[in-house]
Formats: C-alpha cells, sequence, structure tokens
DNA sequence: CATCGCGTTGCAAAAAATGCACCACCACCG
DNA sequence: CGGTGGTGGTGCATTTTTTGCAACGCGATG
C-alpha cells in the first residue's frame, strides 16, 4: 500500500533516530526523507520530532501518529486477511508473544493441530518475559501473548485465564522427591536454581520468599527454563518452573513436585490480546482454540495436581 | 491529509454509484479515477466494486475496506484533537446523535455547560430515529448517540442509561388531567395523536396495546414530537412523549401525567457509542459529562415521577 | 579553530498523476 | 435495427509532484 509510505518512513526514523541514517536504511536520499516529514509535519498542523544536535527524536505527538500508523496497518493487514478468508482462500497469519514455558509442549502441539485444519496459515512465535510480550501488543507487533503472570498493563485484555502452580522440578533421586507436596522453606533450604527476575516463576518465589522473611540465593540464575530442566540433572539441586511447560520429556530421571499452596500461591497464565482491537480471522480462531485448549487443560490437570 | 485521498475517491464513487459521477463531484476526469481505483484494487489484491452495466457497487471486499477507511479516519481525527489538547489549545470537536426528546432541554443545556468550560469545542448535533442513530456509530458519522430504546445493534457501547416512563402530554383541561397517572386504556380510548413507528415511544405503545389486544389509532401521527407538543393545545387529544423532553415549557396549558407501569414499563434512554472505539477527547470528555447529568437526572426525577 | 555529522534548501531531473480524446460495451428506444 | 446516451477503460501529451545531487548553516567535538 503506497498511501502509508510517510507514515513507514517516520518508523524509519524512529529507529534510526537520525533522518540522514533513516534516509540510507530506506533508501532515499536524506533530502527527500527530510521534505515529506517536514510536509507531513506541516500538513498533520504539529510536529511530530524533536530536532536536537546529533540526530532526532519523538515527542509526544509523535508518539500519538506512531500509534495511530500501527493501528492503522494493524487492521489494514485484518482487512485483508478478511477479504482473503471470503474469497475462500483460508490464508492468515499469527503473531504470538509467549513466554518460554508454552515452548517444549503446548504451544507446539496447539500450533500443529490449528495448521492440520488450515494448512494455509502461517505462524510467528516470539519468546518474551512478561513486560516484554505487553509490549509486543501495544505496538501490534503480535497478535496474541500467552504469558505467565503478566504485569497487567492497561492495553492488556485477557481472553482466557488458568492457575498454575509452581513446581520444583529435580532428579528423581533427590531426597525432596519422596514426598507428594513441597514445603517452599524445605525448598529454600537446599541448594536450588532458579530464572532471572523479570519471570512470573520468579517473581512468585520472590514474593513468597520474603513473606517467610526467607530469601531466594539461586546457584545458577539464568534466562533459560531449558538449562534449568537439564541441569538439575547434573547435580543434586532443585529448580523451579509451572507444570505447563513439563510434558512430554521422556527422561524418566526428571520429576517435579508442587510447592504447597500454603507457602506459594498459585500465579496465573494468561492469553491476553491488545485492548480493544480487532484481530485479523485467522488470529481470532486460534485465540479460541488456545482459550478451549487451556480450559480443558486446567480441569484435567487440577483434580490431579497433588499427584504431580 | 494526502495519503487517505484514494479512499476519499471510493466513499465518493460509493456515493455516487458511478465513476463518472463521482469523478465529477470530486473535481477531476474520470480517466484519472478510474486509474486511482484500479491502480488501489491491484495494490490491495482484490477488486473493491462490481461493474455492472450503469455503473458500480461495492462487494464484501469493498465494504470491509470502506469500513477500515472511516475507522482510520476517526481514528486520525482523535489523534488530531489529543495532539491539540496536549499543545493546549483545548480545541475539538463533538459529534452526537440523538432522538427529538433530547433537543427541548436537556442537550441544549449540556452542550452550553459544557462550552462554559470548553469554548473551543464545537458541535454538531444530529437528530435521528433509533436505528439512524446506531447506524451513525457504525459509520464513525457520530461520535455519540443518546437515544430512547435504541434497537441494540451489537456495535453499541452503552455508556449510561436511565428509565423513562412514556408520558402522556395535554391541555390542562382535558379530563385525564385530573389523574396524576393514566391506564393506557384510558389513553387509547381518548383521541390520540402519536410519534410513527420507528420511535421508541410508539414502539413501546404498539407493543403494549398489542398485549392489551388494543390498538394504537393516532388521529394525526407524526415524525416531530414539536408538532405534537403544539398540536394538543389546539384540540382535546392527548399526546405521547417521554419526560426528559417534557421540562421548561412556559406554557401552563401543557401538562403531562406518566402511563401507569403495570400498563407501559419504562423505557431506556442510553447513551452510547461504538463498540471498542477510543473516542476522541472532547467527545470522551462530554460524554463522561453526559454520563453524569443523566445519573443525576435520573436520581432526582425518579421520586417525582408520580407527580409530574 | 578545523572538522564532522546533523537537518535543511535550490535547482534540475525523474517519476507519478492528470486531462483529453477516444474506444468498446451495453441498455434503451424510436 | 440502428442510433443514442450512458457506462468503464486506454494511449499519449501535459502538468504536478517527488526525488537526487550539491551545497549551506549550525552546533558539538576534539
Amino acid at each position: 500500500m503506497r498511501h502509508l509510505q510517510t507514515f513507514r518512513l517516520i518508523e524509519a526514523v524512529v529507529r534510526a533516530g537520525s533522518m540522514r541514517k533513516a534516509a540510507e536504511d530506506m533508501n532515499i536520499t536524506a533530502s527527500a526523507l527530510v521534505r515529506r516529514i517536514n510536509r507531513f509535519e506541516q500538513e498533520f498542523g504539529a510536529e511530530l520530532f524533536e530536532r536536537l544536535p546529533g540526530g532526532v527524536r519523538l515527542n509526544p505527538a509523535g508518539e500519538l501518529v506512531l500509534h495511530h500508523y500501527r493501528a492503522t496497518q494493524s487492521d489494514l493487514t485484518r482487512v485483508r486477511s478478511q477479504v482473503a478468508d471470503l474469497s475462500g482462500e483460508r490464508r492468515g497469519h499469527v503473531s504470538i508473544a509467549c513466554s518460554q514455558a508454552l515452548l517444549p509442549y503446548f504451544l507446539p502441539q496447539q500450533i500443529a493441530r490449528y495448521r492440520a485444519e488450515h494448512p494455509g496459515v502461517t505462524f510467528s512465535v516470539n519468546v518474551r518475559d512478561r513486560a516484554q510480550a505487553e509490549q509486543e501488543l501495544a505496538t501490534y507487533s503480535s497478535d496474541l501473548a500467552l504469558v505467565f503472570e503478566p504485569v497487567y498493563l492497561v492495553d492488556f485484555q485477557v481472553i482466557e485465564t488458568i492457575p498454575q502452580a509452581v513446581n520444583v522440578v529435580m532428579r528423581a533421586d533427590h531426597p525432596l522427591a519422596a514426598k507428594p507436596e513441597l514445603r517452599l522453606r524445605d525448598c529454600l533450604d537446599e541448594p536450588h536454581i532458579a530464572p532471572s527476575a523479570k519471570y512470573g516463576v520468579r517473581h512468585l518465589l520472590d514474593f513468597a520468599a520474603r513473606r517467610g522473611s526467607r530469601r531466594v540465593a539461586p546457584l545458577v540464575e539464568t534466562e533459560s527454563f531449558e538449562l534449568i530442566r537439564n541441569y538439575v540433572l547434573h547435580e543434586r539441586v532443585i529448580g523451579f518452573q509451572i507444570p505447563i511447560g513439563l510434558h512430554g520429556f521422556g527422561d524418566p530421571q526428571l520429576v517435579f513436585r508442587p510447592v504447597s499452596e500454603r507457602d506459594l500461591p498459585p500465579g496465573n497464565l494468561i492469553l491476553g490480546q491488545m485492548r480493544g482491537r480487532t484481530l485479523p480471522v485467522a488470529s481470532a480462531r486460534f485465540a479460541m482454540q488456545l482459550a478451549g485448549a487451556l480450559k480443558s487443560y486446567s480441569s484435567e490437570s487440577d483434580p490431579l495436581s497433588a499427584r504431580r
């Protein structure tokens, strides 16, 4: 679409922080770029950028305009997808921002299931922590977000939510593996390994530990849930994760037990979208499938949660 | 804004039903218009119009695109108003679709009150029946709608709602004026004058009459509430209206009495906007003022409703 | 004080949009 | 049955808009 070229240029300038660099990125001359932007500002009736020595930066008006552009852009792709849909093509694209815990089992299964019915639909899966995921929604970079304990920005609209208790993951021969449910103090007495602070699991742990005047003092702190799962096989330590990320690992050495809800209330795994936005058909349908899957996952695993 | 020119042309074509006529309306040549539209269709990847002998008409894809344009357009004016707001100009424009009953008293008072605080804000007031008013919202022609008994389309999002009982309006010397509250059957026995079918008052009347195996048989059927109020002064007939439209008439000859709620349940006067839409600042603020005014109007008139 | 990178501007060249004349087509009608 | 008046579409010259190139002024920086 041609009409939005100026907005694309504005976006490029924002990214580059400088008109000349942006011009190079977009393969046009700096003069052309500058004039387009100046003309736009004039037509619009307000400046979008602060001109400072060394480059430019968006001012508040510019932020609003850029947001408008992103919303417009997103609505346009929704329209295209709807049009494609009514001509029977069944194409489309779903972009979802999710936390790591969904990667091993839940999301691949769901995507495969959806694609089995709609082979024309493509996906992008962006792994983000909970703050980033909400940011993705707000900038229309992702249609959906599936995150554990999001920070609840105002723009986040919940589609479905299920509880997830934090689980301890360890080797089968670990002493703690003998009990069906663990107390938090026993866990913190053990050498442990934990995700870094920006993840919901750690957030819950920190909060609960502080309440009991304890501290989470991990031997290894990491951003990778995969590392946690693998590390506990190599040393006599325990790790923390949520159960939805703990399915389908062949290794019988790896076991997990819930932390007692008395010490650590379950967190929420939440599927959401940008508030007020109309999603493209493909994304909307996938969201509905996810919501259904989450609900049934929750109801089937709830009564068993003590046994895991 | 220049980028949206093509959309404006599309809108003109839809209005005119023919490319040549639209071209004339927009002061360009038919060839230029045709080529712009064809180019857009090519870029967009789908035809927007059915070409039939004698003109063109939107196809479903075209409807979607047109809707996208209107949403975009409306969002842009919202952004402009927000930008104006943050530069401290306090300008803006509010467009509201409302039913006639709001014209004599409520709306003028509210607009004047708002403009006293924000003199830079301008208004357009569009008088529409309840179906048209919702249509206005859906096409972004109005920001707000204030209507009696709307048809509740899916796109209508309620901001505030207050009950309004149908009142009988008549001359002070009319026999029925003696009672504080009237039964519907007594009203229908009298010669009466009523709004036409598309108005909420008539809708309620028809429904209630049918329930009592009676019929509304007006001597005069009109679209003008003002005519009703004036006519009852000239002949011994009764009229029907809602109380919010019956304030502040100097003529002491004009009296009104509620119809008993046993016969005619009160209808709802509803303030609403397009679902999911972010209103321009001025409209949003005015909507909040209206909501407050409605609420206090409702609570102050409720206990008195039997006396009116 | 020279230098470097920035945004901006004058001017000519390139590209895009437009107007004009005309075509093919279809419905209608004498 | 052949005008006639309407439709959308097209080739080409013209006008308008956009772009690239070179240069300028200006502030920060070394």
